[in-house]
DNA sequence: TGATGTGTTCTGCT
DNA sequence: AAGCAGAACACATC
C-alpha cells in the first residue's frame, strides 16, 4: 500500500533507471481506464504517445509520480493500493498482471527494461501537458506535503475545521500523502484517539501530532517504506519501517507503552488501530 | 458468492 | 453554501 514514505522510495529508484533515458517502445496489456493521455494527446494512446520521448526529471507530489519528459509532457502515476514499477531482466517471464513494458533507449546495452504491473488494477498512469496536469480537479486540489507545512500552520489548518482526526489525515485536500500505516502510527505517537476532533484537539497536541508526523514519515522513507501486502522497490527491494510499526496491524497485540491491548476498529469504512488507553478521546 | 483492502469521488445531510 | 460523514466505486483474490 503505497503512501507518501513508498512513493519517495519509488521515485528514488526511477530516477537513476529514467532520467536521460528515452522511451523507445511501449507494450501494453492494460484496459484502457489504467494507462491514459490528455486531451491534447487525443486520437493517440498512451504507448503511442509516450514512444519517443526522453525523461528530464521526475518527482513526487503527494502519493503521486510525476515524470517530466523533456517536451514538458508529463507522466502521472497513481499506484493506488497495488500498482508497482520494477526494473528487471528483458528475458524475464511476464506476470500476467504486468500491464505495461517500457522498453527504454539503453535497453539493449542494458537487457533492462522497466515494468509496471497492478494485480488490482486501481493504479493510473496519464500523459498530460504540464497545463492539463495542473487544471486537473483531483490534482489541483491535493493539499500541502507534510514537510512543507510548519507545525504552526498545521495547527491552524487544522483549527478551521471539525473533523476526526484520522479523517483529517486521510483527507488528501488537507495534507497530501497520508494513508492509514502512517495516520495510525501519527496518532499512536502523539497519544491522540482517531475519533478526536481536530477542532477540540489544543494547538499544542496539535503541532506535536505534525512534529510526530513528519519524524515517522521521515524514518520510513530512510527505512525506505513499509514492505506489507505485496509492496516492493523499483529493484525489488523491500522496505524495513514495518518492524517498527506501533499501532497498525497490531490488533490485539499489547500497547508497547502501556500493554494494553491495541484495538482496530473502523472509522468512516476504514480500520483504525489505536491503544484505548495512550490515545484518550 | 461475497468479504476484503485503500484512495478518490459521489451523495446527501446539517 | 459550505463542509462534513458515509457510501460507492475501481479490481482481483480466495
Amino acid at each position: 500500500m503505497p503512501e507518501l514514505p513508498e512513493v519517495e522510495t519509488v521515485v528514488r529508484g526511477l530516477r537513476p533507471i529514467l532520467i536521460g533515458k528515452g522511451f523507445r517502445t511501449i507494450s501494453s496489456f492494460a484496459p484502457s481506464a489504467v494507462a491514459l493521455v490528455g486531451p491534447s494527446f487525443r486520437k493517440k494512446k498512451f504507448s503511442q504517445a509516450l514512444a519517443g520521448k526522453s525523461v528530464g526529471t521526475i518527482a513526487r507530489r503527494g502519493k503521486n509520480i510525476l515524470i517530466t519528459c523533456t517536451d514538458g509532457s508529463i507522466v502521472w502515476v497513481h499506484l493506488k493500493m497495488t500498482g508497482q514499477f520494477r526494473y528487471v531482466r528483458q528475458d524475464e517471464v511476464r506476470d500476467k498482471h504486468d500491464l505495461l513494458i517500457f522498453e527504454l533507449s539503453d535497453s539493449d546495452a542494458t537487457g533492462m527494461h522497466l515494468r509496471y504491473n497492478d494485480y488490482r488494477r486501481f493504479g493510473r498512469l496519464r500523459l498530460l501537458t504540464t497545463d492539463e496536469l495542473q487544471h486537473h480537479p483531483s490534482f489541483a486540489r491535493l493539499g500541502p506535503e507534510p514537510f512543507d507545512l510548519t507545525a504552526e500552520q498545521f495547527v491552524e489548518r487544522a483549527k478551521r475545521r471539525k473533523r476526526q482526526l484520522k479523517a483529517a489525515l486521510l483527507d488528501q485536500t488537507f495534507i497530501a500523502g497520508v494513508g492509514n500505516i502512517y495516520a495510525d502510527e501519527a496518532l499512536f505517537a502523539a497519544r491522540l484517539h482517531p475519533r478526536k476532533l481536530t477542532n477540540n484537539t489544543s494547538a499544542t497536541r496539535l503541532a506535536a501530532l505534525h512534529t510526530a508526523l513528519t519524524e515517522i514519515l521521515g524514518f520510513a522513507i530512510e527505512h525506505m517504506g513499509s514492505s506489507i501486502d505485496s509492496y516492493a522497490g523499483v529493484n525489488g527491494e523491500g522496505g524495513s519501517f514495518q518492524t517498527y510499526l506501533k499501532a497498525y496491524g497490531r490488533e490485539d497485540l499489547p500497547c508497547e507503552r502501556c500493554r494494553t491491548t491495541i484495538r482496530r476498529e473502523l472509522i468512516g469504512q476504514r480500520s483504525a488501530h489505536y491503544c484505548p488507553r495512550c490515545q484518550r478521546l
